[in-house]
Formats: C-alpha cells, sequence, structure tokens
DNA sequence: GTCGATGCAAAGAATTTGCAGGACC
DNA sequence: GGTCCTGCAAATTCTTTGCATCGAC
C-alpha cells in the first residue's frame, strides 16, 4: 500500500477544449500564440512557471513572448481556468484549473528538492468547507500548502536507515 | 455564539523577548536598527510587509533603511520567528510566529479590500495533521488561505448597490 | 580592535506596460 | 478593415547584494 497517491490523470484535451470555448465566448481572439499557450498548459504534468511555458515553446519551435504568456495566463486566471501556486520568493506556479469542485486538490513543496507534488483529501476538504460555514467570510476559494520533505529527499537523508512509517 | 471570532491579541512582548533571546543565542548582534524592527514586528496587529515596516520605522523617526528590514526578516524568518505570507501578486507579508503549534493560525484574504484576517481551527489541524500521517512526505509545515468577501465587503455590495470599484 | 551590522545604491529577478506592426473575424 | 493580439524592449516592483563605514561585544 502507500503506492501512487497521485491523482488520475487530468483530462488534458477536455482542459484545452473548455479553454478555448470559454475564451471564445468571453470575446477573444484564437491566435496561434494563445493556442500555443494553451497547449503548453494543457499537457503539462506539473505545475509550470511563465518562463518555463516560453522555454518549452521555444523548444518545440513555436516561440512565444513572456509577455504574451503572462498575458495569456492573466486572461486564464479570471476566467478560473488555471490556478495561481505561489512559491514563496521564486516566480508564481500556473496548473489547469478544473470546472467547480471536481478533482479539486492542493499541493505538497519539498523544501530540499523544490518538487511541487499535488493530492488530494477529502476531510481537508470537508473542514474547510465547515470553516466556510462558521467563519462569517464568504469563502470561494481556499488554497493549502504543505511543505516538507518528499519521499526521495527524507530517504537519501537518512542515508542507510530506512524506516518506512 | 458566532461572535468574537478573532484571536486573542497575542503577547506582543512575549515575542519580543523571546526573538531577541533567541537572536542572541543564534550569535546575533543586538543592534538599534534591528530593535527597531523587532519591535515593530511585536507591535502590529496586522501582517506587514517589509515596506510597512520600513514605512512605519520612518514615521517614528527610526530610519531603517530596506536592506536591513529584509535581512532581519530573513533571519527572524530561518529562526521561525516569523512567518512569511505570500501575497499573490503583491509583496510578502509577515507576522510574529508563535512556537510551535502555538496559537497557530491561518489567514481569509478579502479580494474586494485586501484585508487579511486571521483564524483558527481545530479540524482543519487535525485534517492537516492526518494527511501528514497518510502522504510519505514528511510535512513540517502547512498554510492555509481563504480567499473571499470578508463581512464588511460583502454586506456592502449586498446592502447597497455596487457603485464605485 | 574585530567582525558583524547598516545604509546606500546598484544589481537582479519577476512581471507589466507602451507601442508599432501583424493577424483574426 | 477594424480591432484585438503580439513581440520587443523599456519600465515597474520587490528583493538581494556589494561595499565602505559604523558600532556592539
Amino acid at each position: 500500500m502507500a503506492s501512487k497517491r497521485s491523482i488520475p490523470s487530468p483530462p488534458a484535451d477536455e482542459w484545452l477544449e473548455r479553454a478555448e470555448i470559454a475564451l471564445q465566448r468571453a470575446g477573444h481572439r484564437a491566435s496561434a500564440p494563445r493556442a500555443a499557450v494553451l497547449e503548453a498548459i494543457a499537457r503539462q504534468q506539473c505545475v509550470l512557471s511563465a518562463a518555463d511555458i516560453a522555454d518549452e515553446l521555444r523548444a518545440s519551435k513555436r516561440r512565444v513572448g513572456v509577455a504574451t504568456v503572462y498575458r495569456t495566463l492573466e486572461l486564464l486566471e479570471g476566467l478560473k481556468l488555471v490556478q495561481r501556486l505561489d512559491m514563496s520568493g521564486a516566480s508564481a506556479r500556473f496548473e489547469p484549473a478544473l470546472p467547480d469542485g471536481e478533482h479539486h486538490h492542493h499541493h505538497l513543496v519539498c523544501h530540499e528538492c523544490g518538487r511541487v507534488t499535488p493530492f488530494e483529501d477529502d476531510s481537508l476538504e470537508r473542514a474547510i468547507h465547515r470553516l466556510g460555514d462558521k467563519l462569517d467570510h464568504e469563502v470561494d476559494h481556499h488554497d493549502v500548502i504543505l511543505r516538507g520533505s518528499c519521499p526521495e529527499c527524507s530517504r537519501s537523508r537518512r542515508g542507510k536507515s530506512q524506516s518506512r512509517r
């Protein structure tokens, strides 16, 4: 047990289609650079920074200016199609957002290797939901970030002694 | 009975003393500028940015360079005496951190007025703690940010019409 | 007296913005 | 063909760093 705690692979194409439709309905044009950014986001397996996206596109011969990447991300964030993840100090990361609470998840950040791992947990969601009711605030979004060491890092730090917990 | 949901006023002096001792024990000198930054942090009622601290000190005639403010905050963060709060886009905010889990809390950010309100909730903490066990990661810290409208903003939005923005 | 701490200003990094030309509808 | 969009580079903002000087221990 304690095996793959990863989240079922996100429906990339579905997201892409939804994003394209949402942009169109919001009155935005479907340009090639914008489409390239959308595809890079849809294709990603992990959270990406604006620079990551620009680099990736440059590598695949579809150069897109950073400004366009930022402008597209801003647009998508406004339409709740991407979710921004603030990394202490470093540049912000972005990931495709799924509709509503569907597939809602949060992140673990390893402060040794920097890796970001998504996870989901119903009891956490329930606790937050209850909180929303309890507090006067209208809560419409929440971020949870757990920081610590990922399995690889803590394992290698422990060195030889391998004690599963 | 959901009236005072605020957190009991933090023991400012206690924090200040603890911070001074911790710095000294870590081999740092007690300079006047650093002391001024410490006091500003201890005195704060809400989260402050580095610029806020510098401004506040300038107002109270104890000018301290921003560089010193940042350096002090970095020092304090390393000693777990302050907690950094990443604000999407805007500059990071800092607040005094209390020892261990003592008085542990999180924040609500109003996306209308920007106000940051602390809250604490045991069931949330328990859920996160359980999560730490469930996930392979060693979790040693967590941040939770709820975003929404504070009571004032949602009230005024509902009550009156939505004039100016 | 030594070495850490400070302030200033320059350097860096991340993100935004102005503008002229290009592309979509 | 009118706009919206793009790329580039300059501008902003936040934070860090180099360096000569100052001050705590």
